[in-house]
DNA sequence: GTGAAAGCGCTAACAG
DNA sequence: CTGTTAGCGCTTTCAC
């Protein structure tokens, strides 16, 4: 690999002049700028990232935690930031926590600030304490999907509303003619997804439609099988299905196949967030969608902006956590809801 | 973020001192030895990355070239990558190609030998001469899904024996006692998954059976859809359908559904690769497991070794390009096969 | 055993 | 406009 002296000594320049022309930085004569870009034409001269970073005081690239990759959201998601972090100039390094805080822990230890000027963060069931430590030597983080905006997280973040999907979908399916409603949430009742439970609650409360069953299961196909298997067994008359992600109200599809209900005929089911398997599963899912592309292009912007302030060095207000609010979830009308059939 | 130097000053040493115990390099005094450990812990010191690479000549990253995200296939490899380079002390860097050559190559110039010591391609529609020009500017590349063990690539490799895959999906609907059975190929007719289907056709082959229809779609469900649907539609008497991909055969599945038909009472179905979506599918998807973790482990042990003996620098002969071939393909039984409904 | 010194490849003032 | 001079933080001979 050439270096930025060969490619000088080449042109006849110094390192410094073909540092300029290759970053357009002061000013550099027409011809020379010829010559030093004929030279690095023939030498094949790359910039090398490492001392680059080294010499810039910055990194090039961007953590991306991730705390597994068994939901098929989050590689959706991945590729969302990748994207976004391109235009921004950044790689990013994939970070799988495997839902393991210690792992977690090792991760922001190594690379932050050494090799990534970020950490984007997703559900990966980091702790907090550990982010907000690397947060205060100097690398910023963002959370990148939290749930409730009403309750700032005490790091920066981009929240979506979660409460309003899980009203969104309450509405729909009280509209559609729905009484009796299962839930499904995937998450510890104080977990996760308690916002998107929350807001489906609001929606029956205000059209006067009483509760019906609620399980807690993990947020897998198979947690959305077992729990809408129970739901049905406990309460046949439920017309309806509601779950607080779309893998586990693919599940409960996968049930009500397998007792022998038609959906949406005999059953409704909807989902929260519009994976690319909603749109794929049979018969496709109506679920309420989460900006996923948007919320990948604030989180990396509001990194970046934190990137640039130096965030979180001395200096900085405590009291002001940013938080940028993507815009509002969608209903998305597919074929898995359904008018209850008339009893 | 404190530095080298600063711990060795708060340990009273040099920093030659401090980097030698904290590689365990070059004798030092046992007493020494924990004083500056504990510089270490009380400053919180973390070596920083990028020095670390341009002192040492290294990178401590690996570059994954994808294609996309779109077939979960590439998530779950990607997954099991990093999993086996953390055990080798590298981060990976995911490079989205998003199947433009020209993307592929901007990754390449831009990281591969500057901040990632190795390159891993999956099909990532890349320029075979890109790769080639990376391998010869001191980067090695490795590709990690090859097709036909039999016909080497040119370049570093892991071979998958498809060939075999396709047989044994074949000879598995041949014994339950199928012999009209139509094939859904997830590439161009010359493409990637050719050897899939050439081991499919010998199955047929040699048990005597007459080909059916075949159909080139795209490798997804939709495509397998479409395959599916036509194929059912030419030939209603066909019992069986092989997919050279499990999204595809998925497909295929839903398509079933769609005409009436059950599967597998009416209509068998398998794939190739086994996929998580198999597992979770309705039916569970009988299909050819490839032994994903395997091949990401082989691929990041044999860039090791590639990176370790700078292979691709001059003097390396270029007759012995070295490949590396999976344990085979293997059977996944599940609830989509089953004998031929007697007509 | 430990320190001094040079250098990895690049950038960033500042001089000229 | 272009060259000179210092580093960035770490590793690594090679002396002491």
């Amino acid at each position: 690999m050439p270096t930025l002296s060969e490619v000088a000594q080449h042109a006849g320049v110094t390192p410094a002049t073909v540092s300029n022309v290759l970053r357009n930085r002061g000013r550099v004569g027409e011809t020379t700028r010829q010559r030093v870009l004929e030279a690095v034409e023939a030498l094949g001269y790359r910039p090398h990232l490492a001392a680059r970073a080294l010499a810039e005081g910055r990194a090039p690239t961007l953590a991306l935690m991730v705390s597994s990759i068994a939901n098929p959201f989050y590689p959706e998601f991945a590729l969302a930031v990748e994207r976004a972090a391109r235009t921004s100039g950044h790689f990013v390094i994939i970070c799988n926590t495997n839902e393991e805080p210690l792992t977690g822990r090792a991760y922001l230890d190594q690379i932050a600030g050494t090799l990534s000027e970020g950490v984007l963060v997703t559900n990966a069931n980091l702790d907090f304490a550990d982010l907000h430590a690397t947060q205060t030597r100097g690398t910023p983080v963002v959370l990148c999907m939290w749930e409730r905006p009403n309750e700032p997280p005490g790091l920066p973040c981009v929240a979506v509303d979660f409460r309003l999907a899980g009203q969104l979908a309450g509405e729909h399916l009280i509209e559609l003619g729905h009484r009796r409603i299962g839930a499904i949430v995937g998450s510890k009742a104080a977990g996760i997804h308690a916002a998107r439970y929350a807001g489906f609650v609001d929606a029956l409360r205000e059209a006067g439609v009483p509760r019906s069953r609620v399980r807690y299961e993990p947020d897998t196909i198979q947690g959305g099988y077992d729990a809408a298997r129970e739901l049905l067994e406990a309460d046949p008359q439920l017309t309806a299905i509601f779950a607080t992600n779309d893998l586990p109200a693919l599940g409960a599809m996968h049930a009500a196949a397998d007792l022998g209900l038609n959906v949406p005929a005999d059953l409704s089911v909807i989902g929260i967030t519009d994976i690319q398997l909603a749109r794929e599963s049979r018969p496709a899912l109506t679920t309420v969608a989460v900006p996923t592309v948007e919320v990948a292009d604030l989180a990396v912007s509001l990194l970046r902006e934190l990137i640039e302030s130096s965030y979180g060095q001395a200096g900085h207000d405590p009291a002001t956590v940013p938080m940028r609010i993507s815009s509002a979830p969608q209903l998305v009308l597919r074929a898995s809801t359904g008018a209850p059939r008339a009893r």
